[in-house]
DNA sequence: TCGCATTTGTGCTCACATTCACAAAGTTAC
DNA sequence: GTAACTTTGTGAATGTGAGCACAAATGCGA
C-alpha cells in the first residue's frame, strides 16, 4: 500500500489489536485470521485488514496473521516495545485505583512515580511507590518520564497540565472532567466517566 | 430543520454542553453565544449550532442561547431531568473511587446500590451505601435501577453483564478492559484506561 | 424608523472512515 | 500438478460527520 497518513481511528484501534494478540500469544495460538480476530473484538474483518495494512503487509494469504510477530510489530509501531514510564498525578481514591490497575502491564507501562499536593500524603506509600510532592514533578524529564496520568479534581487539572508540559511531558491521560489546553506537540487523551454515563439514559 | 437521525457524535457531545451550561447557570450568566461556548469547550461554533439545532431551535438570533432553558432542554433530551439511579458493580479500589466520584451529580446520577462478590466485603459500608452480594443484582428492576457501572476484572465482566441484562438493565458503563456482548436493546459504553494510554507513545 | 452589528439555523461541500468486492497469493487434498 | 479453498491486501464505493458561507432574525443606537 502506498504511503498515506494513518487515520486517527486506526491508531486508536491498534492497542485493541495488541491486547487481543498478546492474549493469543499466551494461549499459544500460532496464527489468527482477520475473521477470527473480528469476532473476538466485535469488528468487521475488512476493517482489521485495512488497519493493519496501513503499517505494511504482515499477514500470510490463505493463513492469516502470525500472532507473535504481528504483536511485536504493533508494539514497535506504538513504541510499546520499550518499557514506558508513567507519572501518576493524584493519590486520592482514583489515583490509588489507577496505581493498582492491572491493565497497564500488557502494554508495558510502568507507573514510575506518584505525586500529590497534600502534605499529609507525601512520604506515604502506595504499593511500592512513595508519594512525592508536586514540586518534584518539575524533575520528570531527568527521570525520563514523558507520560502522565492526571487523576485530580477538575479545578486543579489545567494548572497541573501546564506544569507537566513544562516538565517535558509529551502525552497526558486526563481523567478529570475538563478540557486541557496544551501546546499541539503534546497529546492529550481524556476519559470522562460522567460524560460517558451521561449519554446512556438517552438510549434507554 | 427537517427530521433526521441524530448523529451519535452529536449525542456524545450533549453531556459536554450540559456540563458547561450547568456551570454557567451557577455563575449566573443569562445567555451564551455559540462562539463563547466553543471557546470554552475547544470546539468550533458551527458544530455547536448544528448539534443543538438537531433538537430544535433554542437560541435567539443576535443574542445566543438562554443558559437556564437550554440546560433544561438538554436535560430533557438526555432524560437527565429525572434523577437516574445507578448500580455499581465492584467494590474494589476502582469501585470505591467511582462511588466517591463527585462528577456524576451534575448530571443527576445517583449511585443507589453497590455490589461485590467477595463475602468479606458484603455488609460493609462504602460511603452511605451497604455493599450487597451479587445475588441481589437480580432484583434491580424492582428497585427501578436500569443503569450500571461495571468496575470488576475483565474475566468476570461478561458474565456480570449478562446478569445485569437479565435483571433489566438498559445501559452499562463498562470500566473493564474487554468487549461486552449484549443484546442490541442494551447500550454499552466502555472506558478503557490502558487502551487510551496505549496510543500516547505513538504520538510522542 | 433605518441602518449596522450580532448571532442563529442550515444547505452544501469537503474530508474522513467504513465497507464492499475482487485480484493476488498462499494452502490443502488427491 | 492441479483444482478447490482460504485469506490477505487494496482500489473503489458508500456512509458519516465537520465546517463554511450565507440568509434570516434580532438588538441597538442615532
Amino acid at each position: 500500500m502506498k504511503y498515506r497518513k494513518i487515520p486517527d481511528e486506526t491508531v486508536r484501534r491498534m492497542p485493541m489489536y495488541l491486547r487481543a494478540l498478546s492474549l493469543l500469544e499466551q494461549e499459544g495460538q500460532q496464527t489468527i485470521s482477520s475473521r477470527q480476530l473480528a469476532d473476538r473484538l466485535h469488528l468487521k474483518p475488512p476493517q482489521i485488514r485495512k488497519d493493519l495494512s496501513y503499517f505494511g503487509a504482515f499477514g500470510t494469504r490463505g493463513i492469516g496473521y502470525p500472532v507473535v510477530s504481528a504483536a511485536q510489530q504493533i508494539r514497535t509501531i506504538l513504541r510499546l516495545d520499550v518499557r514506558q514510564k508513567v507519572a501518576l498525578i493524584g493519590a486520592g481514591r482514583l489515583g490509588t485505583a489507577v496505581a493498582a490497575y492491572p491493565g497497564f502491564s500488557v502494554f508495558g507501562f510502568d507507573i514510575a512515580a506518584v505525586f500529590d499536593k497534600s502534605p499529609a500524603k507525601i512520604g506515604k506509600k502506595i504499593g511500592r511507590l512513595v508519594i512525592e510532592d508536586m514540586q518534584s514533578v518539575d524533575a520528570l524529564e531527568a527521570r525520563q518520564i514523558r507520560l502522565a496520568i492526571v487523576a485530580i479534581p477538575a479545578e486543579e487539572a489545567q494548572a497541573c497540565a501546564e506544569r507537566l508540559v513544562r516538565a517535558g511531558v509529551k502525552g497526558i491521560l486526563n481523567l478529570a472532567p475538563c478540557y486541557l489546553a496544551v501546546p499541539k506537540r503534546v497529546k492529550v487523551v481524556s476519559l470522562d466517566m460522567a460524560m460517558a454515563l451521561g449519554v446512556l439514559p438517552y438510549y434507554m
